[in-house]
RNA sequence: AGCGGGGUGGGGAAGUCAGGUCAUCCCGGCGGGCUCAUAACCCGCAAAUCAGUAGUUCAAAUCUACUCCCCGCUACCA
């Protein structure tokens, strides 16, 4: 394991509120492998950065009568917010409209420049003479021109799934008046140069997911095109060319440069040397499968482009999309649930646990069901894991006024449990270097159905021969639970650390320890008391129709 | 339209890349046990020709071909 890593995860865009699909994909995975690595003795560090540019927040703010600055600061800040409440935990969390990304992404552009590979051309886009703007592909509407279906992006059509050569009566999406075609002058670059080295590259790395990897090469195959990096609007990283003038770099040109300027800053502050990190370092880019181009195409091509002075991604960890109860997520259709107003209801630790067991190392999508959080919280989470530890704490306290006993020799099951809990960081810690959250979790639930059976097998309430070392060997796995839990669960794993009257905090430990017998005998336990609270059938319901979407 | 991913007991999923050790896990149903624990937990039973057809193989949920359904992505979006 390296023992440098910087990890990432999609900026959010500033314009809006987090909502499940967004922690679900990215920055829960993201939090839970940080904490994985840290409590591994790896130096790792969890950047982030609002997505501050573009004309979609150029758009609202003009609506809400606020500059963008006043606008995307406060979504910086309100997203920061939520994502604390989760228990996401960034080392730094900045934004793409800093002076340092700012200046980062113009330097790149010279250097991409003087390469080579960027070039002028003039082209024709449709303008809008009422708002008195250029409308890049999303903002006209129009007929397709192949199914007649009305009302489609001039870029695609929803209906029929193509893209149109010339979309039929085309309608400014801002404010339904016809534009007219102007000529402009953008920048573009040279993607098309990058083809051979990008399919070398993803079939050289082997970190890279199997789908996804298939996926893109696929595309490059089809043949790439060159990118169009520019837009006429006030709002971004402007083009430094005195030829340029009042254009500004498309977002998907800088926004994942704040990735590099963001931990550069980071470091640097820390009195670190940023570069040096960033290219010792196993660099962690965690996405959405939204973004897959973005992530395997233009920003490796642009970090190509600069004779890989920032070195390239080692891992780009792509999850699907979350739908719920069955249907896209749709904030336009009031089709999501916001991350805060989730919290409002339910603790941080029920959320991290469902989305991660119903969340593979994969594309596919998954899916939000009111039901099965119910089930899996109150089955799972409440009646195997929280059971135990209640039960295994509970009974020490009853029959050993909370002492530790002395231990005897181990016998057959006891030396079986004992096993389970030195092989328990080896188990967990192979799937989450595979990034098998899901199934790592798993493991720990496995682990402590194990000692669910274990307990109920020795029976200690019949204070037999074998009482001491069930409650020995008991108290010790919950112990190991607490550790094993934390990157999951962080609240609840250093709730379950203060009951068994341990001190300190998990994140101070190493990994291994959980497959120490940590607790001795004659060590007093704290007070125990049931974790977690049952989600009860009669509030779901009340939420499925709160939260839930109304039709 | 192109590309990608799926169809596994009543419901939801894992297993498929590296074929046998596999039919597993959770919910639900039925029957028992226990009483330390949040009506929890433990043991057992019923229920699946692993979408269909053909093939490769000593051996297929797993590999190949075709067919039928479902879903997602297509360069604004986690």
């Amino acid at each position: 394991m390296n023992k440098k890593a910087i990890i990432t995860s999609a900026l959010p865009y500033a314009n809006g509120e987090i909502h499940l699909g967004h922690v679900a994909s990215t920055y829960l995975p993201a939090d839970v492998t940080t904490r994985f690595l840290k409590l591994n003795g790896v130096e790792a560090y969890y950047v982030c950065a609002s997505d501050d540019y573009g004309t979609p927040i150029l758009l609202q703010s003009e609506k809400e009568g606020k500059t963008p600055a006043e606008y995307v600061s406060h979504w910086n800040k309100r997203d920061y917010e939520d994502f604390t409440a989760f228990n996401i935990e960034f080392d730094f969390f900045y934004k793409t409209s800093s002076p340092e990304n700012i200046a980062f992404v113009q330097d790149v552009f010279q250097k991409l420049n003087d390469a080579g590979h960027i070039y002028e051309k003039e082209i024709i886009q449709f303008y809008c003479n009422n708002d008195k703007k250029f409308l890049p592909d999303r903002y006209v509407k129009g007929t397709c021109p192949d199914c007649k279906a009305d009302d489609q992006y001039s870029d695609l059509c929803e209906s029929c799934g193509r893209v149109p050569e010339e979309i039929i009566n085309p309608k400014c999406s801002i404010c339904g008046q016809p534009p007219t075609k102007e000529k402009t002058k953008h920048y573009f670059f040279k993607l098309k140069n990058f083809g051979d080295l990008l399919f070398k590259w993803l079939d050289e790395h082997e970190h890279l997911q199997k789908d996804v990897k298939k996926y893109v090469q696929n595309w490059i195959k089809s043949g790439l095109i060159d990118w169009d990096i520019t837009r006429d609007i006030s709002w971004g990283v402007p083009v430094p060319l005195d030829a340029a003038e009042g254009k500004v770099f498309y977002g998907w040109f800088d926004n994942h440069l704040a990735y590099i300027s963001t931990a550069i800053k980071f470091l640097n502050d820390k009195g670190i040397d940023g570069k040096e990190f960033w290219n010792s370092a196993d660099i962690y880019h965690f996405i959405g499968k939204d973004i897959v181009y973005h992530h395997y195409l233009f920003l490796p091509a642009m970090r190509l482009g600069i004779n890989s002075e920032y070195k390239l991604p080692d891992y780009i960890p792509t999850r699907g999309h979350l739908t719920l109860q069955a249907k896209k997520i749709s904030k336009s259709r009031n089709w999501y649930i916001g991350l805060k107003d989730f919290l409002k209801n339910y603790r941080a630790d029920y959320l991290r646990y469902y989305l991660i067991s119903i969340n593979p190392y994969s594309q596919d999508d998954l899916n939000f069901d009111w039901n099965d959080f119910a089930t899996r919280i109150n089955s799972e989470l409440i009646g195997n894991l929280g059971n135990f530890v209640n039960r295994a704490l509970g009974f020490t306290k009853k029959t050993f006024d909370g002492i530790v006993p002395e231990i005897d020799t181990f016998d057959d099951k006891d030396t079986e449990a004992e096993q389970k809990i030195k092989s328990l960081a080896t188990d967990v810690g192979l799937l989450l270097e595979q990034n098998h959250l899901d199934r790592a979790l798993k493991k720990i639930m496995e682990f402590s159905s194990f000692f669910n059976q274990y307990f109920q097998h020795k029976e200690p309430w019949k204070k037999g021969p074998g009482t001491a070392n069930c409650v020995f060997l008991s108290v010790n796995a919950a112990r190991s639970m607490a550790i094993a839990l934390f990157s999951f669960l962080p609240e609840s794993a250093q709730q379950i650390w203060e009951q068994l009257g341990l001190s300190g905090k998990i994140d101070e430990l190493t990994w291994s320890n959980m497959s120490e017998l940590g607790i001795p005998s004659g060590h007093v336990l704290g007070t125990a008391s049931p974790l977690f609270a049952k989600v009860e059938e009669s509030d779901i319901e009340i939420l499925k129709k709160q939260l839930g979407p109304s039709e």
